[in-house]
Parts: structure tokens; C-alpha cells; sequence
DNA sequence: GCTTAAACGGACGATATTCTCCGGTATGGT
DNA sequence: ACCATACCGGAGAATATCGTCCGTTTAAGC
């Protein structure tokens, strides 16, 4: 039988992935000892938890998926009109922003199937609310959940340099909606 | 008194500008070794022209705001209502996106003051349209030249593994003036 | 507690990148 | 044509980064 996972390993692979979050969005070619530093671990220790750098940068993107994937899902568990649920997505897309890791922020993107999988879900999710919000005639008729991706993924990460991107971003959402609701 | 510039000079400078565009798009950590070979100059050529990698990297984004500021005032040269302007600024400098290197690909935004009073410059040209915009009646009261603004920085750069950007910016740009249209 | 496997840290060899230096070459001025 | 000088290429010293190795520490199972 194997063991139970030891709770500092555990923990510090939570520190390396909160850490390399932050340095790595920061600056995309930050080395990997300052990762580690900012961990408060070793290199070996970052080593032995991701194999190399891309590996690292892969796991923040699968775990950057898998929340907005989670984000999706408890929207499409509520019951919302179609722009309403558009309107979510969006909006609590931009209040993620500072736990995501994509690859706007100059990663290229990772082939990791986990991530493409996730992605796939996202697509469908919205793929749903864009249905359904023309269905119930709260969105025109021409929208696409392409269009809605495309926009979210526009919006996700901020545009360096500008102060109070939540803000911004909700301005740029409010005119996106003016544009996608039915009429 | 000083002699004129030689020709291989200069025109090696373009090739290293022309080349360092291509890869530095594809990958913003691309050695300085390998901007050399492509635009088929020696490594001290290269570092002859630019003083260190910071300085090549201010330079194309001197370049490129620059191009912008050109497409602005040639608009404004034009005499087009407001949204015609704002439809023009937008589809042209997605239109010179593969020429343009910004800060949104990874690297740091230059302070270079030059930069900074060109930056200005395109603030006050898309200013001009909005306020003209306005007043003529195709523009809704309420847009800002900062809206604008930040949603072409949003389409200028495709987004990583999107196919034929264009279009797909094309679409973008329609939803953003069905919203900033009057009415 | 004691044993044992799993995890740790940080020094270190291998590799990659930056930037400089200098012998040689092409160009502008006369 | 000839000189003076601005420019060139590429070897290589200095530095930075990656990823590994191993003696030590910590936690799980009994």
C-alpha cells in the first residue's frame, strides 16, 4: 500500500503554485529561483513538485481553466435569462483575473489534454447561455458564444498599466451587453 | 563637421528593426543572438544600434505608437463623422497589427518620453473623434475617448492561437459600435 | 517512540544569454 | 585614388539560469 501524501508536500506545492502566480504574471520570464524564493522553498523542492518551467506555467493554466469552468457551471446552475447569465460570466470573469494565469500573459499556450478538456467545457457552457438567451429573447439573434469567449478572454487579463481594471472592464462590458441584448 | 550617416548603417538598422518585430512577436524572450540572425547582421552590430536588450525593445515600441499617432492624424485629416472615425481607427490598426509591438506582448512598458508624448498624441486624436462624435449626432452622449481607447489596445494584438484575427476583430469592432452608436 | 519512506534545501555542474573587444572592411569626403 | 572614420562580424569573457544530486529533516504507520 502507499502512503498518505505527507502534509508539507501538500502545502508547499499550494505556496509554489500561489507564488508563481503572482511573480509570473508580474513578469512571464521571471526565473525559477526567484519562484522558489518567493515560496519560501527551495529549488529542489520547486523541481521535484513540477518536473521544469513549463510544466509550472502548464499546471497555472489547467488550474486557471478549471476555475473559470467552475465559475460557468454555478451560473449555469442558477436559472438566469440569457443576458443576465452572459452579464455574470463577464463581469465575474474580470473578478478572477487576479487568481488566472492564461496565456495572454505571454506563456504560450500549454497542450496539456486536462487543459483542452476544461477549455472544451467552458466553450459549452457558454455555448448554453448563448442559446438559451436567444431563445428567451434577451439576446439578438446573431450572437455567438465565440463572440462572448472572445470578449471574456479580451477582458480577463488587465491591460498593463491601467489603474482600477475592474472598472475599466465594467465599462467595457456595460457597452458589450448594449451591443448583444436583443432589439 | 559630422559626415553623412553610411548607407549600410542605416539600412542595417531597419533590418534588425524589421527583424526583431517578427521574432519578438512570436517570442518576447527570444535571445539577442537569434534577432541577430534573423535580420543576417553580427551581434555587435546589433549592439551597436541598441544599446542592451531594453533598448531594442523601446524602440520598436517607439516605432509602433508612432504608426498609430500616423493612422490618427490622418483620420483626422479626413472629414469624417464621428463614428465613421472611430470605425476607421479601429479596423486600421488591427489592420497594422502585425507591424505593431506593444506592451501587451510581455514586455514592459517603455517610459521612454518619447513613447509617452506620442502616447499623448493618439489620447488627443481619438479624443477629437469622440467629441466631434458627439456633436454631430453619431456617437452616444456618454462615450469617452478612454473607451475607445482601451478596447483598440484590446483587438490590436491577436489573441494567442486565434485563426485569421482579422475577422474575428472585425466582428468585435461591429459589436463595439452597435453600442457606441447614437440612439 | 521507532522505523522508514517521503520531502526538504541549497550547493553545484551544465548550459544559455548577454554584451564587449578588436582586427578587418566598406563608405564618404576631397 | 586615397585617407580617415564609421561600421562590420564573430570569438569569447562575464554573467545568469536551469535542473540535479545528496546529506539532512520531517511526517506517516505501527
Amino acid at each position: 500500500m502507499s502512503r498518505a501524501p505527507r502534509k508539507d508536500g501538500i502545502a508547499n506545492r499550494e505556496k509554489i503554485l500561489v507564488a508563481a502566480l503572482r511573480t509570473l504574471q508580474r513578469d512571464v520570464t521571471a526565473p525559477m529561483a526567484v519562484v522558489a524564493q518567493e515560496a519560501g522553498v527551495g529549488a529542489g523542492t520547486l523541481y521535484r513538485h513540477f518536473r521544469d518551467r513549463n510544466d509550472l506555467l502548464a499546471a497555472l493554466q489547467v488550474r486557471s481553466i478549471s476555475m473559470v469552468l467552475a465559475l460557468v457551471e454555478e451560473i449555469l446552475s442558477r436559472d438566469l435569462s440569457g443576458i443576465d447569465a452572459v452579464h455574470e460570466f463577464l463581469v465575474r470573469t474580470v473578478r478572477h483575473g487576479p487568481d488566472l494565469f492564461l496565456s495572454y500573459h505571454g506563456a504560450p499556450k500549454t497542450s496539456d489534454p486536462e487543459y483542452l478538456r476544461l477549455e472544451k467545457g467552458v466553450w459549452d457552457g457558454v455555448h448554453e447561455f448563448v442559446v438559451h438567451g436567444i431563445a428567451d429573447g434577451t439576446l439578438r439573434a446573431d450572437l455567438t458564444a465565440h463572440d462572448v469567449i472572445i470578449f471574456g478572454s479580451l477582458i480577463a487579463v488587465p491591460l498593463p498599466g491601467v489603474d482600477d481594471w475592474p472598472a475599466v472592464a465594467g465599462r467595457q462590458i456595460d457597452l458589450f451587453l448594449a451591443a448583444a441584448r436583443a432589439g
